[in-house]
DNA sequence: TTGTATGCGTTATCAA
DNA sequence: TTGATAACGCATACAA
């Protein structure tokens, strides 16, 4: 069945079925309703392929899946490709699949994706310095948006050889120091002085933000955080050692910030005293732990973490997206709503010229449970 | 750049080129070697809309993603759906995403995606007794392959009203009763003599079947199960109140397997001694428990339980599918290779005549640690 | 406001 | 073995 099909039977060209579906207030009311209702009969969906070839444009956005990785922190980008679909089913897009294993990977996807799929954009998630995919994207004038923002790399900047300003795209991101600034205030509101932090090796864009967020907050209360960190690469058996190593200090900490669930699994461990969990039932030497990413490990176990608003970026995202695509046009086609970012996560839309791109910087929760 | 373009370049008509894409073996050695310059030499990649609205095929498949859920257990579709990509990926397949909140809404997503994309496929996950979704795809040929078994409904086969024999379709599944079963047998093996089952209420396949394993374990050991299984809604909650409830029997089994890391997770809790993580510390009264699915948790928190081939089974469902869509042929068009489910999953192609569809049962394996 | 003609890039049919 | 032509279903420019 074809749009031929429709307008036979609703006695019109096929021009004006086309109409009714594309620019419905150039129909004349009486018209629109009989096509409509031809529509409705036959069940008539029109072609996608067809469609696309004629317009270049495909309503697919591409979003990366990492290879098959078990872990304790891998639920996170699932959790936001979860909601990321149910975005973009709301505006009228679908969410296609693609892997790579690295950075270069990944721009090879592209290529080879646009080249087959006329994708109308892409979804980047794990923004880190200096992101040679985005630069790519811009390049070639590929609509995307990434979960992340777009960390400048100091290294870049600071050389005189190029100016390295990147151009604006639109993004959204957790804001992770305050998620780790709220995870420490809270263990100063709870008494604690001695505060300290396990992260990942400094570098890592996300990781110095996370870090930044217990040290400036230690600061501001006129402590100081001067040997209480720790850096291990993120891992259970890596946090463990660490964390051993914080607590061996003449004057141990009596709470640890993790940047993540899996470092501050092995937090846990490493105060666990012999032949007993230490979560609040007083077994132990009491050592507070907060993670980060709020895991179903982390609500399994009853560990303190700072829970990131996935679906709401997810939403973000594609909102971004669709002013974009559908040219800030409120709604997809089909009279969908859009979401407000404004409602669900605490959004702050921050900074930009008004006509640029958007910019979201959403903030995380604290989930308090047992660990600290 | 299109067909033309590479035509013009190699000196041959665009039908020329068409045919040492599709159909090689068609053009003289000279000329296929030309071509194959002019498209490498240009970097021209075939459009994917055109080839589609042509042949009315996309090499696309669809997969449901579960709308967000926090929990245990959701990683293992998430596990599955990162081998599925990967997988279709070696076979020139991409992977489209759509969700669904129950079987109805999900034939309602098939009528709308058949309706724009032209999908090749649907990968189907979680089947249940008559599972409509099958009947539907089936009826209108629509090639797909389930992960999990096809269930036979007894209330339906067992009415004289229709035969109810649903057509054999290609279906990847793990056996969950053998799972059960090595766990049981693992725990007999260790001296345990009293083993009760956590599991969900009866009437689900899955969980019927993985139950099924711990009675028979139990009985052709020369051991009554009578008494020593409990039944629960999935979730850490209801695990923990069955568990406590299965304890407070005159016997008190010794080890308890369950159907779910969830429910696991609740009988850890329930038979932690107070002041005490039981899990190989002897803190406590000793009762080993098994949990199922090996996900991130278990890991975590040294649960021992069954893992399900997720990857290798998800190989196998692309292969099953190819199978179908490329007629037996292997290898996909630009011959990449296939994966041979037989190497590590341990699969065992099941039933069905030799030109049937092809069944494949992977057989789970025992994760073992310090919970039992 | 509605209808006609054309082209998007590919593959299938058929003739050379 | 290769090439010319038509057709897939839709949207756009333009004519009516």
């Amino acid at each position: 069945m074809t749009i031929a099909t429709v307008a036979r039977r609703a006695r019109v060209s096929r021009q004006t079925v086309s109409n009714v579906l594309n620019a419905p207030h150039m129909v004349r009311e009486e018209t629109r309703e009989r096509v409509r209702e031809a529509i409705t009969a036959l069940g008539y969906r029109a072609n996608q392929a067809a469609r696309q070839m004629r317009t270049g444009r495909s309503r697919l956005i591409a979003v990366r899946i990492e290879p098959t990785r078990d872990g304790v922190n891998g639920s996170v980008l699932d959790r936001f490709l979860h909601g990321l679909t149910e975005a973009a089913e709301d505006s009228g897009y679908r969410v296609m699949l693609y892997t790579a294993a690295d950075p270069g990977a990944e721009i090879d996807a592209y290529d080879s994706l646009l080249g087959a799929y006329d994708l109308d954009a892409f979804v980047l998630t794990g923004t880190d310095h200096g992101d040679a995919r985005t630069a790519w994207l811009a390049e070639r004038d590929v609509p995307f948006v990434t979960f992340g923002r777009p960390w400048d790399n100091p290294a870049e900047t600071s050389s005189p050889h190029r100016a390295a300003v990147p151009a604006p795209h639109p993004w959204v991101d957790v804001d992770g120091a305050d998620g780790v600034a709220q995870a420490t205030r809270r263990l100063l509101d709870t008494g604690h002085r001695r505060i300290g932090f396990l992260g990942w090796p400094a570098g890592s864009a996300v990781g110095d933000d996370r870090r930044s967020g217990w040290f400036t907050t230690l600061r501001s209360a006129g402590l100081d955080p001067t040997g209480l960190d720790r850096a291990a690469p993120d891992g259970f058996t890596q946090g463990e050692a660490a964390a051993r190593d914080l607590l061996a200090v003449a004057e141990p900490p009596t709470a640890i910030v993790c940047a993540s669930d899996s470092l501050a699994l092995g937090a846990l461990q490493a105060v666990r005293a012999p032949g007993g969990w230490p979560i609040g039932t007083g077994g132990g030497p009491e050592v507070a732990i907060t993670g980060f990413d709020d895991t179903p490990v982390a609500q399994a176990i009853g560990l303190t973490s700072v829970s990131q608003p996935l679906a709401p970026a997810a939403a973000c995202c594609m909102d971004l997206l669709t002013d974009v695509l559908d040219g800030g046009r409120r709604g997809a086609a089909d009279g969908r709503h859009r979401t407000d970012p404004s409602l669900d996560g605490g959004a702050v839309r921050t900074g930009g010229s008004p006509t640029g791109p958007g910019q979201v910087l959403l903030r995380p929760s604290l989930v308090v449970r047992q660990s600290g």
